[in-house]
DNA sequence: AGCCTTCGTACTGGT
DNA sequence: TACGAAGGCT
């Protein structure tokens, strides 16, 4: 199925070819040479409406199924390639997609694709200026409109450890942490909170489905909510649940709604299988009948649902529209090989909702997936550095290789072992860089200042001075909030006296901070020069988190204003963790390591994935209804499924569980992932590892491996000096 | 009132 | 394990 390689002539064909309303379908031989890569579906998805109407005038809504390694990314920036090609404005297009990785990704694709066609960089020079995920664009639109809806335009936004201190503040308020029995903790009402909002059901539908032991605290529960959603509206604070809410509103505001979808000729969303509710009635908002509308996403990979996603959002897209949304399906896959996406269809096969779609490549290969049974985790980390030196050996760089896992602690015994033999790696998902102290408390000080109202940032950078604890910092606050002029307000507080030492310099600090007195990033150092003192006091290990202070600073100053760096870290953070290895440089090779979530989109030549037993794929926290233990199917599914030539599905037979809620810690003994029956068996070939020796006397066999065992341990005695 | 120690409990995934 | 709440000492 190739298409002949196309002159450049062929890109005038097509300029002229937008008249040619009646014209059938251009033959092949006319096609635009960016097209002909692409299959007939692929192409299909890119062409749908941009024929026969002009592009002011945008055709109805557009489905791609987009199965994995279909081609999902390359077709989407294709289209919007296209569209710019037929005269679309790059500045009216909305292009949403689940990271902000992934938006760059598909900017720089857009761009060398429309480059390409137009021969003319200029047209799309300022490039795609609204592409990112639904918060992040949710954030820029509503600074616009925030003086419509009685918001202030400097609001800052709350990470969710932010706003679950701030619905722990409003608990103690309420008097809610002074019960006999135990009140939720803060990070389980903020997460009943979100779940509430994000997926639009009841309360006490929400407790009964996914938080039961807190049935009983409904009614607390909705006067803490109540409280909370008014203490965020006192002090200018958003969470990542508002920008989608705030945003929905105006979309359902008939008098702004009519403003804001005119602003978008084109509304384009990748991943839309992990989309929510609250997401869908956005983009029904702003795109009731569905032209200029495209979503792209595959319902066999919904992995989100614990956020709110729901993949009745892509199933029942096509119907709401009139008449349906055009459904265009890629099955062709290009990333596997055959035995893998075979295997990989034989386990999605048996989930219990049928799915639209059947991969098929003509990748063929001899090698099946590897079920490797070791005996527990520590030789499971032998294995994969094993077989990724041996891999490497083979030509294939650590950075086309990546180790994948269900939780973000499974990878623990090979960080050791991998640090052990030296060997680099970057682990993605799990605990962010944002997540540790220091890094919190100098955001602080920036949110203070960008917005005095916020209480939480304010409680945080207050109880940095020895001194001063929650009581102290509260009286602060108070006094703060009673007059407009902060650093006049903390230059008259009465400093007790522990703190009297420390107070003038923090109200220096601030004045300067609250005035912009030294503009960005300038300001970033200032703060630091003042906050090192603490970190000295406060942290045993200060030199190690005074590296992420300076790496922060580096990254503070690749952002405009401090406005623009608040906002974009809190929406999307640097993915990856820093430990006391560091991160190897940007040019060095590396091993990666991936939450199965944040593997998303990715592909590797050489897969391995982690603990493919019971317990960890599924997760015992995702097995209580069949919709859970269908999404931890998918989730193997999207793990499997990364892997273009090898892949190791890793079962070690024994393993360690930490603090499971009522046993404690113990060894237990793991069966294989139920997602890979017997009868699934013939798709993987299983092999044990470290191979069995011989038992009895030496065969020929066994004189074979002891001298194969000689050889090795040669090898391994070299590889110490590598 | 702050700060340190001890004790109990929760625990996956990420914008 | 690791974090938060509660209690006792300064």
């Amino acid at each position: 199925m190739r298409h002949p390689f196309k002159s450049p002539s062929a890109v005038l064909t097509l300029n002229s070819a937008t008249d040619d309303d009646l014209a059938p379908k251009p033959a092949r031989e006319e096609v635009a040479s960016y097209l002909t890569k692409l299959n007939e579906a692929q192409r299909e998805a890119v062409e749908y409406g941009t024929q026969a109407s002009s592009a002011g005038d945008p055709a109805g809504a557009l489905l791609v199924i987009a199965g994995a390694g279909s081609g999902k990314t390359n077709t989407l920036a294709h289209r919007v390639a296209h569209l710019l090609v037929k005269g679309a404005d790059p500045h009216r297009i909305l292009l949403l997609t689940f990271s902000r990785r992934a938006a760059s990704e598909m900017t720089r694709r857009v761009t060398r694709i429309a480059v390409n066609a137009l021969g003319n960089r200029s047209v799309i020079a300022q490039g795609l200026t609204w592409s990112g995920t639904f918060h992040s664009v949710g954030a820029r639109l509503l600074r616009d409109y925030a003086d419509l809806v009685g918001l202030s335009p400097s609001f800052t936004i709350n990470d969710r450890e932010d706003s679950a201190d701030l619905m722990n503040l409003v608990r103690h308020e309420l008097g809610l942490s002074a019960k006999e029995k135990r009140f939720p903790a803060k990070s389980t009402c903020f997460a009943i909170y979100s779940r509430v909002v994000n997926t639009g059901v009841s309360l006490a539908t929400v407790l009964d489905q996914a938080f039961p032991w807190c049935r009983e605290w409904e009614d607390d529960l909705r006067r803490l909510f109540a409280a909370y959603v008014n203490a965020k509206q006192q002090q200018s604070v958003l969470d990542y649940d508002d920008l989608l809410l705030y945003w929905s509103h105006l979309a359902a505001e008939p008098s702004i709604a009519a403003d804001l979808s005119s602003r978008f000729d084109h509304v384009l969303v990748d991943e839309y299988q992990d989309t929510n509710k609250l997401q869908a009635s956005i983009l029904l908002s702003m795109k009731p009948d569905g032209r200029g509308l495209t979503v792209v996403g595959d319902d066999a990979q919904s992995i989100y649902s614990f956020r709110g996603a729901t993949v009745r959002n892509i199933l029942d897209f096509p119907n709401h529209f009139n008449p349906p949304a055009k459904c265009v399906t890629l099955e062709r896959n290009y990333r596997s090989t055959q035995p893998i996406l075979a295997a990989s269809n034989a386990v999605i096969g048996l989930a219990a909702e049928r799915y639209s779609k059947n991969l098929w490549t003509d990748k063929a290969s001899a090698q099946r997936p590897r079920l490797v049974s070791v005996a527990d985790e520590a030789d499971q980390a032998r294995y994969i550095v094993e077989q990724v030196l041996e891999a490497r050996e083979g030509g294939m760089t650590l950075k086309q290789q990546a180790v994948l896992f269900r939780a973000a602690h499974h990878s623990a015994a090979l960080e050791i072992e991998l640090t052990r033999r030296n060997i680099p790696f970057v682990k993605f998902g799990g605990l962010k860089f944002l997540d540790s102290v220091h890094v919190k408390d100098v955001l602080a000080v920036l949110r203070w200042g960008e917005n005095p109202r916020d209480r939480v940032a304010g409680f945080r950078v207050l109880q940095l001075l020895p001194g001063v604890g929650p009581a102290i910092a509260g009286r602060v606050l108070d006094q703060v909030a009673e007059r407009s002029d902060t650093p006049a307000a903390l230059a008259a507080f009465a400093a007790p006296l522990r703190a009297s030492e420390d107070w003038p310099a923090l109200v220096a600090m601030m004045s300067r901070v609250c005035a912009r007195e030294s503009g960005w990033p300038a300001e970033f150092e200032m703060i630091r020069r003042w906050y090192e003192p603490h970190l000295e006091r406060n942290h045993e290990d200060a030199s190690i988190r005074h590296g992420d202070v300076l790496q922060m600073e580096s990254i503070a100053s690749t952002y405009p204003t401090r406005e623009r760096f608040l906002t974009e870290l809190t929406l999307d953070p640097p993915d990856a963790t820093s430990d006391e290895s560091g991160v190897p440089l940007i040019d060095e090779d590396y091993l990666i390591l991936s939450t199965i979530h944040s593997a998303k989109g990715q592909e590797w030549k050489n897969v391995f994935v982690l603990n493919g037993v019971d317990g960890c794929i599924p997760s015992d926290m995702g097995t209580g209804s069949d919709e859970e233990i269908d999404e931890e199917r998918r989730l193997l599914y999207v793990a499997m499924t990364r892997a273009k030539e090898d892949l190791h599905i890793v079962t070690p037979q024994r393993f360690y569980v930490h603090n499971q809620s009522h046993m404690g810690d113990r060894h237990v003994w793991a069966a294989r992932t139920r997602f890979i029956p017997a009868h699934l068996m013939p798709q993987f070939e299983a092999c044990a590892w470290p191979p069995v020796p011989e038992p009895s006397a030496p065969t020929a066999a066994g004189l074979a491996a002891a001298a194969k065992a000689k050889v090795d341990i040669a090898a391994r005695l070299k590889k110490m000096w590598e």
